[in-house]
DNA sequence: GATTTTACGTA
DNA sequence: CGTACGTAAAATCT
């Protein structure tokens, strides 16, 4: 039996469009009465729209099996043309401002367009209504899988709250000026480089590039969110000016930018890098879209496409970029929506002191971040290649003894091909993964833990050596990297990597070489790594590391009075947190108990269970439950901060750190959330503190020849100098890294350490004057 | 050829 | 049922 469409008395100006009755829908023969029913009713009354004042229907209000009748899945069958057909009466009938397309298929069936993700968020023309709008949003079901979208389909449907107002569709108003003749490129550069300043223009910039070289193919630019002129370079790597017009186009562009007019980028760490490196210098980087949307949702995606779809009514052009002349009109598009999100983006950011005071710490870290990735870090060839014979041979001797023992070839670093030597022909008790969640299926694995919890209870050799060859395979990936014809390595420094404000690092596409990650080098082949040479003469590396950053953290935010006394005199916590834990004098702490502590103190801050425990220590689950059992009646401040934050984030799930880093937490309410939430106080407080510091001092001393930034760890921070001003220098970055965080109850320092070297494995301590 | 999965390195 | 990341190689999809 078809259910019903739901039609509210009055003109509904509202239709929602899902795809198909369920089991729960049809015994009732209505739509949406299941749990995804309970979600949309929620996630309207969050938008402000009141669900019974929606016309409620389907793509087919009868159950279906089978929608198309062909394999590529476009042509309806019989039975849904009829249940199409249907729909159209009724909105014909109804004639709703607002159609509301809930998914895929219901994006399908009315607007003709496939691939939700490239027009969620937008409004599109309907193509079974001629002359009604759609606003393309995701199935509420989609929901249940990635509950982020709960949120996202919330900003939705305010659009969809708004469109109501009025059946017309969004104007296209926009000109886009792709590939100008050289004469009118210049006297648009020249009309902005004139006025800026009395007409107080703001300029969003946007390149394409072409790999490798990262040459720039298009120079997208415009003052206006509704023009926007793509000027082409390169076509098929040839040049598409002749030389000397080239050369003026540059000079204008380089004039301009350099005048000290405001500019907004989207992702400015790599536009205003790459113009750098192309000796172009960005003098006014006035506002950047990514980092604003980063200070303000850091959980959002932060693509131009999601924020448009977001923040502006454009049509979705993401999906577009064929021929050569839709790449420049992507470019256009691109810079025209960039300076289109600034304005939304500027008032929500300047609306909020802590956003506004992320967004510029953010702000100021762009040259900073880019200048390392342009410096990049050198590698010392005679050390790489020693690395790479000692660990290819090592590799070889195991590969060797397995092929013997196995008498056969198999692929090491293939999972299908181990799961079958060691559960199938060896015949041991298959491993699982470690789950996130209990709900989660378990999935067989040959992981390191599975290979260490099977050699510990059967002793076979070839886990051992399979081990070993994972290690060197991992070891001979880090060393066998590609490296500059000057000997370096660069990595992209992301301002916006993570969650937290922790930066990340990857490839670099304006510079393509090295492993691209810089912050997960194994320490073993770290010697391969190397300080500047400068003037003919090699420089030192000096290292300073936050002590125990995040663990001095949290001891002040739960007052823990044992712990934090230890940190005030100076002692060494894990020996003191065994000390407690055990219920001995720190003298007596053996190494073994110091490990204990150590492993223990870093688990419990973020909430781990005794099976980390067990794996880290290597010791049984009984064993490890009662060192966490222990540790925790030790420590009761630690659990009632975590219960604390718990209730905070049960009012409107936000979470703040000392240094005014605001979080929404988006995932679903359960233990995962929590642990991210515990782990987003010490970990974002201590990334924000360092790059901080980092920027303070690169600030500073940016214009000194003899010294310079190198490399950031998320609590280190590497610089290079000569090495009989090593102590001058650290001194200096002391000044730089001694900076209070502001707690309730006092003003926090943490501590700092130093060390340097010649190489990145063999440093020494370094005592300096602290004052 | 493009995308997803598995495994593993760092703080 | 530690979180935060990025990458290589294999596996899988189209």
């Amino acid at each position: 039996m078809p259910i019903k469409t739901i039609i509210p008395p009055g003109s509904p100006k509202i239709m929602l469009v899902g795809e198909a009755p369920g089991e729960v829908e049809e015994a009732y023969g209505a739509p949406f009465v299941g749990s995804d029913g309970t979600t949309l009713k929620k996630i309207l009354t969050q938008a402000g729209i009141f669900y019974g004042d929606c016309i409620i229907t389907n793509c087919s209000n009868r159950r279906m099996r089978t929608f198309y009748a062909d394999k590529k899945r476009l042509v309806p069958s019989a039975e849904f043309s009829q249940e199409i057909e249907r729909l159209r009466q009724e909105i014909i009938s109804t004639s709703p401002n607002i159609i509301v397309a809930l998914g895929a298929l219901a994006m399908y069936v009315l607007t003709g367009n496939e691939g939700i993700d490239n027009f969620r968020g937008t409004i599109a023309p309907c193509t079974l209504v001629p002359g009604k709008k759609v606003l393309i949003t995701q199935h509420p079901k989609a929901v249940h899988f990635d509950y982020q979208l709960f949120y996202i389909m919330t900003m939705d449907f305010r659009k969809v709250a708004h469109e109501a107002l009025s059946p017309t569709l969004p104007v296209e108003n926009r000109t886009l000026c792709v590939a100008p003749r050289k004469q009118e490129a210049v006297e648009y550069l020249s009309y902005l480089y004139h006025n800026w300043e009395k007409e107080d223009l703001k300029l969003a910039i946007d390149l394409e590039h072409v790999t490798p070289g990262a040459h720039i193919s298009w120079f997208g630019i415009t003052h206006s969110s509704t023009y926007a002129m793509s000027i082409e370079f390169i076509q098929k790597r040839l040049p598409t000016f002749p030389e000397m017009d080239e050369v003026e186009l540059w000079h204008w562009i380089g004039l301009l930018i350099g005048s000290g007019v405001p500019l907004i980028f989207h992702n400015g760490s790599y536009d205003v890098i790459n113009l750098w490196d192309k000796g172009l210098w960005c003098k006014n980087v006035h506002f950047d879209t990514i980092i604003a949307a980063h200070a303000v949702w850091p959980e959002f995606p932060r693509t131009l496409g999601f924020l448009s779809s977001i923040l502006l009514n454009v049509p979705a052009w993401k999906h577009t970029s064929g021929s050569q002349y839709e790449k420049g009109e992507y470019n256009a598009a691109d810079v025209a929506n960039t300076r289109a999100i600034y304005e939304p983006l500027y008032q929500i950011v300047n609306s909020d002191d802590n956003y506004k005071l992320i967004f510029d710490q953010e702000m100021s870290q762009i040259e900073l971040a880019g200048f390392m990735q342009l410096q990049g870090i050198n590698v010392n060839l005679e050390a790489r290649d020693k690395l790479l014979t000692e660990y290819t041979t090592k590799k070889n001797e195991i590969e060797t003894g397995l092929n013997t023992i196995l008498k056969k070839n198999i692929n090491f670093s293939s999972p299908k091909q181990l799961q079958e030597l060691l559960y199938v022909d060896l015949g041991l008790p298959t491993q699982f993964k470690r789950r996130k969640s209990a709900d989660d299926p378990r999935k067989i694995t040959t992981d390191a833990d599975a290979l260490d919890k099977l050699f510990a209870e059967t002793q076979h050799p070839v886990l051992k050596l399979l081990l070993e060859h994972r290690k060197y395979t991992k070891l001979l990936q880090f060393i066998s990297t590609s490296v500059s014809p000057s000997n370096t390595v660069h990595t992209s420094y992301n301002i916006c990597g993570t969650d937290t404000g922790r930066w990340s690092s990857s490839a670099s596409i304006i510079l393509d070489y090295g492993p691209g990650n810089l912050q997960n080098i194994e320490r073993t082949i770290r010697d391969m790594y190397v300080p500047p040479t400068i003037g003919g003469r090699k420089t030192c590396w000096v290292q300073a590391d936050y002590i125990g950053a995040e663990a001095h953290l949290v001891a002040n935010v739960i007052l823990d009075n044992k712990l934090m006394a230890a940190f005030d005199n100076g002692e060494d916590i894990h020996k003191a947190t065994a000390s407690f834990m055990f219920g001995i004098p720190v003298e007596e702490v053996t190494k073994d108990q110091r490990t204990v502590g150590k492993t223990i103190r870093h688990a419990t801050n973020y909430s781990a269970g005794p099976g980390v425990i067990q794996r880290k220590l290597k010791i049984p689950i009984k064993l490890a439950k009662e060192y966490l059992t222990r540790f925790l009646n030790a420590t009761p401040q630690l659990q009632l901060w975590h219960e604390k934050l718990r209730q905070e984030l049960q009012n409107g799930r936000i979470l703040t750190t000392p240094l005014g880093r605001k979080r929404v937490f988006m995932a679903r309410w359960g233990d995962q959330l929590f642990r991210s939430a515990y782990a987003f106080i010490p970990q974002s407080t201590i990334g924000d503190l360092l790059n901080i510091s980092f920027v303070d001092f690169y600030e500073r001393y940016k214009d000194f020849p003899n010294v310079g930034c190198s490399i950031q760890l998320h609590d280190a921070i590497y610089i290079w100098c000569f090495e009989e001003e090593k102590e001058y220098w650290a001194e200096k970055l002391y000044e730089s890294m001694h900076r209070p965080i502001h707690l309730p109850h006092t003003d926090l320092y943490i501590g700092v350490d130093f060390k340097w070297g010649y190489d990145w494995k063999n440093m020494d301590k370094l005592e300096i004057n602290k004052r």
